[in-house]
DNA sequence: CCTGAATGGTTCCCTGTGCAACCATTCTGC
DNA sequence: GCAGAATGGTTGCACAGGGAACCATTCAGG
């Protein structure tokens, strides 16, 4: 009945992406419960929409970016919501390759019901915390993904 | 070829809970390619040895309270370690129904080896960070999990 | 005790998604 | 111009994970 534990000690509980990925899967999962149950949306639905309700019109090119989604990921939500007429898609007359992507009308419509609320569960969670704790928390997050992009942190070993 | 958007101004990438989710995607798809390429682990799994290391002795529940993950996902993953002989299994005599969970020394060799590439990795995304902000990011999430635990946020429109 | 509710775990089914292979078009160098 | 690389996008495949149904055990109430 030996108990065997590792040299270095260590607590999953301070240990940064646990933590973060904690925190957003638990945000995640609740939202995706308003999208889904009230919208049939997917996050990378809503994503699209969302991006696309601030750009007029984009390529899935610049959503893959914008979104750093998979393509896979993001054809498939485009295809799903012309499907639904959410979105139109015509083609590039630049780039036969490419299609430019925009909300239709229905489109318009379902964001102005779903942006409202998603913006006040938004804020009723930012309610916990201080104008400044909420700048510094922006701020931190916003440093790291600049390091992460930056290819800062890749295989610490080499 | 008119533009419809709706009639909330929303910037997707002011919103919490999408660059959350993005930032932890990103960290999370980093690590797990840690976890899996050199040991074949999910990322469920590494939560599991790693509780296991700190805790000696756990049940699957007890796991799933602390990582908030799915009671399937935790039985798959308590699986899955078990086969590989990375913990062990024993019943619980008070409980019939539960069973106590343990690193063996397999486990625990792994985790002398990956902990510290994990720790070392944490270490370099950290550094893009003063320690100033680092507690700042670190209260803030655990004020926002306080939040989301006490319900404080559970639809809004009621 | 004995019945019904609650609890710890496992399994089934289904969906979303990452990866790789692929197609079509566009770009590059010669 | 033309061959080969690069790029935008789609599709097939495999798999992880959520939800619900389920089994076994334990607990609560009469």
């Amino acid at each position: 009945m030996t108990h065997y534990a590792s040299d270095a000690q260590f607590d999953l509980d301070q240990f940064l992406p646990y933590r973060l990925n904690r925190l957003a899967d638990q945000i995640s999962e609740q939202l995706a419960h308003l999208y889904e149950s009230s919208y049939s949306l997917t996050i990378a639905q809503w994503r699209v929409l969302a991006w696309l309700n601030q750009c007029e019109v984009l390529t899935a090119k610049q959503i893959r970016d914008a979104t750093r989604m998979d393509k896979a990921r993001v054809s498939r939500a485009v295809q799903v919501l012309v499907d639904r007429q959410l979105i139109s898609r015509s083609p590039d007359q630049q780039d036969q390759r490419a299609h430019h992507l925009r909300l239709t009308e229905a489109g318009c419509a379902l964001l102005n019901q779903l942006l409202p609320e998603a913006q006040a569960w938004e804020a009723s969670l930012l309610s916990a915390l201080s104008g400044a704790e909420r700048g510094a928390l922006l701020k931190a997050m916003a440093k790291l993904e600049d390091a992460l992009g930056q290819s800062a942190v890749v295989n610490p070993a080499t």
